[in-house]
DNA sequence: TTGAAAGCGGTACCAT
DNA sequence: ATGGTACCGCTTTCAA
């Protein structure tokens, strides 16, 4: 390998000179800058990143705690770390995967070797154990999720109170007066994911600015956990007309058991879905949705890392929800 | 953040003993050890992982390329992911995550910066382009799947080939002589996934050895594309009574189909699903599938990289399919 | 505009 | 069994 001694030998530059005219950080006249450019081309130059970081107190790597485990809807899991892979190398930085399961441990580990930059962590729990940690730790954090307490840390999530809101009024807008959520696992509401819980506050406190009737359940993600909740649904608020569904897993099984049970989308009930827009696209009927903008709220994470890095203070930024109309919502049935 | 001075201060010991304790590459009284690891966890201290690399010559950091973005099944990468992650902190690694999208480049970015000590590479095409860098590389390389030529390179993956066949026989032996393969999508056998044509394969030549009628489709995955996949069957081969189904988002679609054109599972036709074993126990009927062992692969992958770095060479595993028995296969109807 | 050299924090060789 | 120290490859101050 090519040290920056090789490439300051065949460009006839002492080593600080290619330094500099790498990182920019001082002016090199337009001759020098060239000859370097050809050494490090010529002699596939690459600089050594634990030599740099060494020297710097920078690795250009982010670390980003991802939740690996799969009570979560897989996709958007994805979609989130794509989102925020991609745009880590659009601010030239790398991204070193963390799982979850190590926990505070794992944060510490990394932050006490040097490794990374900066944090960014996802599926936050209400009071994850993480935070104290994430506080106390050199490098900058970005939650994706909102905790109960930001302090010191930056967060950035979809609005998710607001789009339970958003749900029932479209709803009520299509003159729906009682509407249920077939919502996310009890474990999730349990385990305090924030956003299972907003959602729900959301919708629940629009129900009832609404004037109209609302009535919360949880769906385990099968087929018998969806039937289950139906039926609670079927017997605790007979007459809904209105189904909101935040739990992917559940959507095309929900479809079909409405149909099983003689309900027809959307002449006879309608049907909000919140997730990706393929998992609205996919049923044979489109489903009207909320979509999970796990791209924009990604890349805004890494912004907001990088804002950090460069020294701005902590800030906490919810997405606005945008609702898709497409053909599962009908005005109520008389 | 202290260093290894502090500690070596701490501890009354040179530095180069308190490397060697913590290495462990050579003998160490014990009261010293006592002596340096208490000095450790008073001061908090951590190697810095920058310096270790740069003098070392290892990173303990391994580089995994996955499939972020695909029209591959994403619980089933996801898990993969996590089995890497998993196996690489089993061997004190952690995962530098290169998206598939940086293509050649990424994989020549991280290695000449040496920021990771060798690579776990997903998702690779019969005549993938990253092979021939791979091959160049100082680092050593694992590939999860299976291409033309694997020279120079460790390979593992399921056996594809055996899995098609194995889903073949098991419908052989309940009686079935006309069976259809629901495919992956076109796409998937155009960008030279290999494990789509070895599957095919597998399945073909399996119907053939036994005399039987194959007919293999691909299909997208919605409820459209499945439907015109069915169709095709339909009309190809009417009187199949044997499904194979290696396309899982739409599994739980073909049920419905089939169901809907009066066709019950398993009394008239029987179904061998491939894929994650929640998939077979998520619908109406759980479904006889032979599982993806997504982490016993992802383990030896890591595993194998071990090996590599211990200076082993190369090889290629392949991992025997389990089918689950379930009750979606039933005797073909007289 | 450029160069020389002192670190950055470890590892591992050479001594004792 | 332990210590001294020359690197590892880069960044950045200090000088010119």
């Amino acid at each position: 390998m090519a040290t920056i001694v090789d490439v300051a030998k065949a460009a006839g530059v002492s080593v600080s000179t290619v330094s500099y005219a790498l990182s920019g950080r001082r002016p090199i006249s337009a001759a020098t800058r060239e000859r370097i450019h050809a050494a490090i081309d010529e002699l596939g130059y690459r600089p050594h990143a634990g030599a740099r970081s060494l020297a710097s107190r920078q690795t250009r790597v982010l670390a980003l705690a991802a939740p690996l485990r799969s009570d979560l809807y897989v996709p958007v899991i994805m979609q989130f770390v794509a989102a925020v892979a991609t745009a880590a190398r659009a601010h030239d930085h790398d991204v070193l995967l963390l799982m979850n399961d190590e926990g505070p441990a794992g944060l510490e580990r990394v932050a006490g070797g040097s490794m990374v930059d900066a944090f960014v962590v996802m599926d936050v729990a209400t009071n994850d154990p993480r935070l104290p940690v994430l506080r106390q730790l050199r490098e900058p954090t970005v939650l994706i999720g909102l905790p109960a307490r930001a302090d010191g840390l930056s967060c950035v999530d979809l609005d998710w109170e607001a789009t339970g809101r958003l749900a029932v009024q479209h709803l009520v807008d299509h003159g729906h007066t009682a509407v249920a959520l077939v919502g996310p696992p009890p474990a999730a509401y349990e385990r305090g994911t924030t956003y299972a819980h907003r959602f729900r506050t959301g919708f629940e406190v629009a129900a009832a600015e609404a004037g109209i009737r609302g009535l919360a359940v949880p769906c385990e993600p099968s087929h018998d956990g969806l039937a289950a909740s139906l039926a609670r649904v079927d017997t605790e608020q007979p007459d809904t007309t209105g189904f909101v569904v935040h739990n992917e897993p559940v959507v095309g099984t929900l479809l079909h058991a409405l149909k099983a049970t003689g309900r027809e989308v959307p002449h006879d009930v309608s049907v909000v879905a919140v997730g990706p827009h393929e998992l609205a696209e996919g049923p044979a009927i489109r489903l009207t949705s909320i979509g999970i903008p796990a791209d924009e709220i990604g890349a805004l994470a890494v912004e907001m890392a990088a804002d950090l890095l460069a020294g701005r203070s902590p800030q906490t930024r919810l997405v606005a929800p945008r609702l898709v109309e497409r053909d599962s919502c009908g005005p109520m049935r008389a």
